[in-house]
DNA sequence: GTAAACCTGGCA
DNA sequence: TGCCAGGTTTAC
């Protein structure tokens, strides 16, 4: 579910509710998540204040007033719903719950369990050791940089762009939808394209997730926001998820192949 | 590099 | 029943 647009939604929405509340509870119900939860996660957490709620890549970043920091990952089925009054009945996949003081709760519901959570002492340098640049960072993210990566690989575009090294935040729906906008097909070689080619490249993949987190993200079978709405960007694909239908540039008739293990959709006409 | 693995639910 | 799914790690 949760690439970068949708995590920067959780993020936002979230944020407003729970930012200066206090810790008061915090009940594991399920360790055994991607990565398990470690024995002394509650304890790290209660009676912590939560600071602020930051995002990198498609991490949520909470936090903490002790100065270390509660990070979420989603996964591909991960939710953490805010509710205003505290719930006693729970889902089977609801994994953790953790109390505000105020009254408000959090829940971390993840039917797959690819999700993970974890309690990060000190800055963030190691946490994020090998991973990318964002995408909508000018400076480390743009033309040149992936003019540059070209001349030391040999992968295809569909390849690189999902490779959370090279560029963070980016997965399935959004790559599609970005090479889409620069025209350029998921098997293209990035070794091959001009240095105007790979501009093109990195200004479509900056307007992608620019106009996915206006939109609140995609909600194409599950995601929800910190509060439960669904995003709006599932409307505004152009060929994720749209194989058998036509082109709305061109009116051909959208493709799909398989691409580093992971379904590539594309307009055969407008992607060369 | 490429494939298989993790796990559950939904749909053909 | 089998295949597919917004992700990431691990193992040939």
């Amino acid at each position: 579910m949760p690439e970068l647009p949708e995590v920067e939604t959780v993020r936002r929405s979230l944020e407003p509710r729970i930012t200066g509340h206090r810790i008061e509870a915090v009940d594991v119900r399920r360790r055994d998540l991607r990565w398990p939860i470690v024995d002394e996660f509650e304890e790290r957490l209660r009676g912590r204040s939560i600071r602020a709620l930051e995002r990198r890549a498609k991490y949520l970043l909470i936090r903490l007033d002790d100065d270390a920091t509660w990070v979420v990952h989603f996964g591909m089925s991960g939710t953490l719903l805010f509710h205003e009054s505290r719930r006693e009945r729970f889902d089977k996949h609801d994994h953790v719950v953790v109390d505000l003081a105020a009254g408000g709760q959090l829940v971390f519901n993840d039917p797959r369990r690819f999700g993970s959570m974890s309690i990060h002492e000190g800055d963030d340098a190691q946490l994020f050791e090998g991973v990318g640049p964002e995408p909508l960072d000018e400076v480390g993210f743009n033309g040149e940089y992936l003019f540059a990566h070209g001349k030391r690989t040999s992968r295809v575009l569909k390849d690189v762009l999902m490779d959370q090294r090279v560029v963070a935040g980016l997965g399935n729906i959004y790559v599609n939808e970005a090479l889409f906008l620069a025209g350029l097909r998921p098997r293209r070689a990035l070794r091959r394209l001009t240095r105007d080619d790979c501009e093109r490249l990195a200004q479509s993949v900056r307007t992608i997730i620019s106009e996915a987190i206006e939109h609140r993200g995609s909600s194409i079978s599950d995601f929800l926001d910190g509060v439960g709405r669904m995003g709006g960007y599932q409307w505004r694909r152009r060929v994720y998820g749209r194989e058998g239908e036509s082109c709305a540039a061109c009116g051909s008739t959208i493709k799909v192949i398989v691409v580093g293990q992971r379904s590539s959709f594309y307009c055969p006409t407008c992607q060369r």
